[in-house]
DNA sequence: TTGTAAGCGTTATCAG
DNA sequence: CTGATAACGCTTACAA
């Protein structure tokens, strides 16, 4: 049905070979070119990516694979990495595994088996034998969101540990002593790493840790309501609560409002991430704004230096600091 | 690098054919079969999937193509496809054209030269030639959210007519007389559609039309922020406003929260999509909720039915029912 | 059941 | 500058 190279040969009375010349930018006589770019049109004809692809071993397409579309903070990044990347004359595969490791291994399968030049993913973590084996496969992969143990790959993140310290700073240095903090799920690496944050800067003022305080999450708006509630219930609550992601973020807020909790008057608050968010509620929410741009740009350009060869050998880790946006959420306390 | 069906071949001692015929489900002798598994486990072979597709003319493969990667209404919908589709074999291939009509035909473009089976798409309306080719080129194409004319295939949307009838319904039953709209940019289709319910419910209430209230955004947060003022400053104000898409409502919110307009005692607001933004709001947000699981099954399902070759001739409209989630953001107005 | 061989639409080598 | 031809990895008659 699609026209294909022989048709556009036929019709102009050239070979095969020049007109494939003539598409990959070679040279032709300007008699034969006008012949060419006519037969072209007239027929349609579009080089067939496949049996292109299958010659020459590289497809310009690079796969993205990301925990979820429904989440707006890989989804932001996903696109700022496609706007880099079709500069270079990329296109890109997105893939979404649903925050499940066994759907991460086949996707990450079926963009091997489309040949894609690169891969660009939010890895799940907990296992990284398949990650391997596309490596092993010449494949570059640049992990973004999340470092993992035991693998040489370049790596986009944000600065989580001081993210984390810079927004329970706010909290110390408005006078509070108790600050709840609603993390991730255990082992995740961004869990550990905020967590770090939080217990480092409760050192460097000198506040001891309260175990009961740290609450473990599962980086949905299910938990971040949930535990707001618990939090808020205990005999001595905290003063202030940082809520360390987005939908989780979201939770905490339908919980305020659904228990009709004054903000910050009864208890303070930071968030994580989609500025939007923020000035939709009232009073506006201080957060933590990671460099969803910059990631995603970074990561692309990580891969497109691998990609053209640069194989500087050793894979960085890029560590990018976000933002701690100041509004309303956040009391200062006076000390008796 | 990687291996190949020869590779395979030979480890096994066996012929291509075989090999192949294995691969596709055909029998083989059990103490050859093990042989085969053996030889693909140890070598880690996986098909090239850019052969096979050169040679069945099948890629297995099918193009979502959508506005905005950032807008969670489309994601979630492709999230129901890809559920679907995953389950059928098929794999797919996600691409954004950041509402460019440019970028939409140069998407559509690579998608085609991907031969992918079949193509789900948003389309930005305008201009259909593109989708037309494509269509020539015997790939299926199923159309979401927006109907187009001049255009034949099949089309999966919600009922907008009937979504907005109802919400300003909520207004009109509630005593409201002056009803504000923010519509969508002229000439989309889901804008006049909304419209065309706006206008519907007022004829059938006998209530007479104000174009001072009919207000055209652009479907963006910008938009929404700027023409909630607009509407508020009025001399003559309506009291209930309805905002026709999720970017423009939390454009609104913002402006209500920047403002300092107390809902729904200075003005009701209805809103669309997004629940959980709804939650978040105080008080809690009157929406539209379309049905974006069914929209994405939907749609799914009938380029499956294409696929399959169930080519019913007739291409179809699906045109799927919202949901009006009532909360505390109408306000009742007793008449004098 | 298994093997041989042609062909899918390109690219790339090499001769003319 | 142009053309004939082999090869990419796979599927699929057809023959054994």
């Amino acid at each position: 049905m699609a026209a294909t190279i022989k048709d556009v040969a036929k019709h102009t009375g050239l070979s095969i070979a020049t007109i494939s010349k003539y598409i990959n930018g070679g040279n032709v006589l300007d008699k034969n070119k006008k012949k060419i770019e006519d037969a072209i049109k007239t027929l349609d004809f579009r080089v067939n990516e496949l049996a292109r692809g299958l010659k020459t071993n590289r497809t310009m397409t690079v796969g993205v694979l990301i925990l979820s579309l429904e989440n707006i903070f890989f989804t932001s990044i996903i696109s700022s990495v496609e706007n880099v990347l079709l500069q270079y004359g990329y296109s890109t595969i997105i893939c979404d595994c649903r925050s499940d490791l066994e759907i991460e291994k086949a996707k990450l399968d079926f963009l091997v088996s489309k040949k894609v030049d690169g891969i660009i993913m939010v890895p799940h973590g907990g296992d990284v034998v398949h990650i391997k084996k596309a490596l092993d496969k010449n494949i570059p992969i640049v992990l973004i969101d999340r470092m993992l143990k035991n693998i040489e790959c370049d790596v986009v993140i944000s600065d989580n540990i001081n993210a984390a310290y810079d927004a329970v700073e706010q909290f110390i240095i408005r006078g509070h002593r108790r600050i709840g903090i609603i993390a991730g799920p255990k082992k995740i690496y961004t869990t550990e790493e905020r967590l770090k944050g939080y217990v480092r800067v409760h050192e460097d003022y000198a506040i001891g840790l309260d175990g009961n305080l740290i609450r473990y999450g599962n980086y949905d708006v299910e938990s971040g309501y949930r535990i707001l509630g618990e939090l808020m219930e205990m005999d001595n609550p905290p003063t202030g609560i940082f809520v360390t992601n987005y939908e989780m973020t979201l939770g905490a807020i339908m919980a305020v409002n659904d228990k009709n909790i004054i903000i910050p008057d009864e208890v303070s608050l930071i968030g994580f991430d989609n500025i939007q968010m923020a000035r939709v509620v009232k009073p506006p929410l201080s957060i933590v704004e990671q460099p969803v741009k910059g990631i995603g740009e970074t990561a692309a350009n990580v891969l497109l230096k691998r990609l053209s060869g640069e194989n500087g050998g050793i894979p960085s880790i890029y560590r990018l600091k976000t933002e701690m946006l100041i509004k309303d959420s956040v009391k200062t306390i006076i000390n008796q």
